[in-house]
DNA sequence: AGCTTATAGTAAGCCGGCTCACTAAAATTC
DNA sequence: GAATTTTAGTGAGCCGGCTTACTATAAGCT
C-alpha cells in the first residue's frame, strides 16, 4: 500500500530493464577479461560472422548481425583503422564495398570464444542443462514476438501491397 | 563439420547476444512508442525512481539504478534541461545536489507505465503466467551470479581487508 | 590547527546503438 | 536513351553506457 497506485511496481523486476541490466553486466564483464586482446564483445562479433561470410558486402553483414547499416559501418571503419578487417571495392558494384579479415585477426578469434565460454558459465553458474536450454529457447520466443510485432507495425503503416504473398 | 572446430558455435545463440539482442530491441520499440511523450526508456526509469526518493543525491540514485555516478549525471543534465528535474543544492554538503521531479514530470509517468506494460505484453505473447514468472527468476540468479562474481574479483584485487566480516 | 584521505560530482573522450539527410551508383521504367 | 526510383554506404548528431582524470569539499588523524 503506497500512494502510487497500479503503476508502481517494482522496476527493478521489469522484464525490460532486468535484460537490460544482465545485457550491460555480461557485456561489461565481457568487455573487461576482453580488454588486453584489443577487442570489444560487438567488434569480435563482427569478425566471428565475417570469418563465416568472407567477401560479404556491409549491408549484408549488417543483416546477418541485425544491426543498421550505419552501425556496422562503424565498426568496420574501427576495425579497419586497428587492421582487423580490410575493405575491398566490389569489382561489378562501384558503390559496395567487400569485406575481409586481416591475416593477424585469425588467431585471436578462437581466444576469445573461450572468454565468452567463461562469461557464460559465470552468469549461467548452477543452471542445469534444461534449465539453459529453457532460458535460450525462451529469449528467441520473445525475439520472435518483436519481430513479429515491428513486421505487423510495418504492415500496417504501408498496407498490404509491401507484405509477401499479398499478389491478388 | 566444417572448419573453425569446437568454437564455431552458433552466436544467434549464444546467451550474451541473445540478451543483447532483445533487450536491445525491446528498448527501441519503447522509445518508438514513447517518443511522442518526450522521454526515452532510460530517462523515464530514473524518473520513477527518483518518484519514490525525492530528495536523494545523485550518488543515491545512481547506486540505485545500478548505473555509474557520471552516467546518472548525464541523464540528470539532460533531464534538467528539458525541465523534468529540479537540481537543489544540499544546505549542509555543498559537494552534493538534491534531486527533485517537477510538477510537470507527474502526469507523465503513468502514462509511461502503460507504454512499459504494452511492450511487455508484445515480447511475452503466448507465454503463461509460470513461465514469466520463471523467467525473471532465471534472469534473477544471473544477475546475482554476475554481481557475485565481480565482487569476488574486487576481493582477490585488494585483498580480504575491504570485505565485510574480514574483522581480524 | 594542519595535513591527509575520502567523497560528490564534472569534464573529456571512447564504444555501441539509433535517426535523418545526403552522395553515388545501379536498376527500372518510360 | 533519358528520367526516375532504389540501393550501398557515409556524415552529422543524439542517447546511453563506460573509464580516467580532475575539482571542490568534507572528514579524519596527528
Amino acid at each position: 500500500m503506497n500512494d502510487h497506485g497500479i503503476f508502481d511496481e517494482n522496476l527493478d523486476r521489469s522484464l525490460g530493464f532486468l535484460l537490460n541490466d544482465v545485457s550491460r553486466q555480461m557485456r561489461n564483464r565481457f568487455d573487461r577479461q576482453a580488454r588486453a586482446l584489443g577487442l570489444t564483445r560487438a567488434q569480435w562479433r563482427v569478425m566471428m560472422f565475417l570469418r563465416r561470410h568472407e567477401g560479404a558486402r556491409q549491408g549484408e553483414l549488417a543483416s546477418l548481425l541485425e544491426v543498421e547499416n550505419v552501425t556496422l559501418g562503424r565498426h568496420i571503419d574501427r576495425l579497419e583503422e586497428s587492421g582487423w578487417v580490410e575493405r575491398r571495392r566490389d569489382p561489378s558494384d562501384r558503390r559496395a564495398w567487400r569485406l575481409f579479415l586481416a591475416a593477424k585477426s585469425m588467431p585471436i578469434l578462437d581466444k576469445l570464444a573461450v572468454v565468452l565460454m567463461e562469461t557464460r558459465e559465470t552468469a549461467l553458474d548452477g543452471f542445469s542443462a534444461h534449465e539453459r536450454d529453457t532460458l535460450i529457447e525462451t529469449l528467441l520466443r520473445i525475439k520472435t514476438n518483436l519481430v513479429d510485432a515491428d513486421d505487423a507495425d510495418i504492415f500496417a503503416k504501408n498496407g498490404p501491397q509491401t507484405a509477401l504473398g499479398a499478389a491478388d
